[in-house]
DNA sequence: GGTATATACATAGCGCACTATATAGTATTG
DNA sequence: CAATACTATATAGTGCGCTATGTATATACC
């Protein structure tokens, strides 16, 4: 038997991620910021001043990950790293004023893009889908949990 | 106004396709196969003998990364370049009697991880999830080909 | 207080997506 | 037929996900 892959909600997941992926930073190439950067932004706007492994949690990435994409916002002068005030291990990471200033334009341009995804389907399916989608991401983020799989 | 991770298609596109990419390739892992890897030879399998070029176009990634793609296939030898009949730019790719045999596990492992995803919706779901997933991904290759926007 | 364990971060190496560019061969065309 | 344009592949560089491992600091416990 052979494998269809326009059945597989996989790889229609995957093919869809790399399309949004491409668009957003399409949009956000302007203002100087990539996709995984805008969410550590967007992340960062909201609660200020968070640690590495704070980020790394609240956005579901592996340490090794938000310290590289935290690497090249310092470098690109998006973050400053502060000292932790009691924990030499730790550093505190801030927004510089010109990534703050970037975060509208970001966000707008993140939520053209995403309603452009939804706007595949008619009105009365759009919110159905996204209940779906984020039903599927529990269920598979459970089965990891307990893996007897 | 911020954005909300959680109600974002993208979002949630990324992160389903990253958690179903892990599984995946934590059940081809035995076989010596990684996810890619197991697109391009589930499509050798019923189409043996194509080009890089026409493998990229069928699988819709770019040239580049059906290159480096294959490249490991054949350092793994899963793959073996013929030198095409008439076109001596180009190649046949031709599985190896060795990946060729590793093709029911492979579909039977990525068979059961969609089946997992799908799981996390009501039966009576499932089968409109796949439709809509399939209608956005549409909307969003069509989008591609007249930009404005 | 000193060892053992935990935690925070950095780094190396890999997969796989992308763009941009180089090189070789084919096709077209003036 | 020579110059031009197109096509097939390769390679370099980047982003961003992962695992595995190293180093420094903190905490816990005997």
């Amino acid at each position: 038997m052979s494998f269809d892959r326009t059945r597989s909600a996989g790889v229609l997941a995957s093919e869809l991620a790399r399309i949004y992926g491409a668009e957003l930073q399409r949009r956000l190439a302007p203002l100087g910021l990539s996709p995984a950067q805008f969410l550590v932004l967007s992340e960062l706007c909201t609660d200020d001043g968070q640690t590495q492994r704070a980020l790394a949690l609240r956005l579901g990435v592996e340490q090794a990950t938000m310290a590289n994409t935290l690497a090249r916002m310092e470098r690109d002068l998006l973050v400053a790293r502060t000292p932790h005030p009691d924990d030499r291990r730790s550093q505190i990471m801030v927004l510089t004023a010109a990534a703050r200033a970037l975060e509208p334009a970001a966000v707008a341009a993140a939520v053209e893009v995403n309603q452009a995804v939804i706007e595949g389907l008619p009105r009365a399916e759009r919110e159905l889908f996204l209940s779906m989608l984020g039903r599927v991401v529990s269920g598979m983020r459970d089965r990891d949990d307990e893996p007897d799989g």
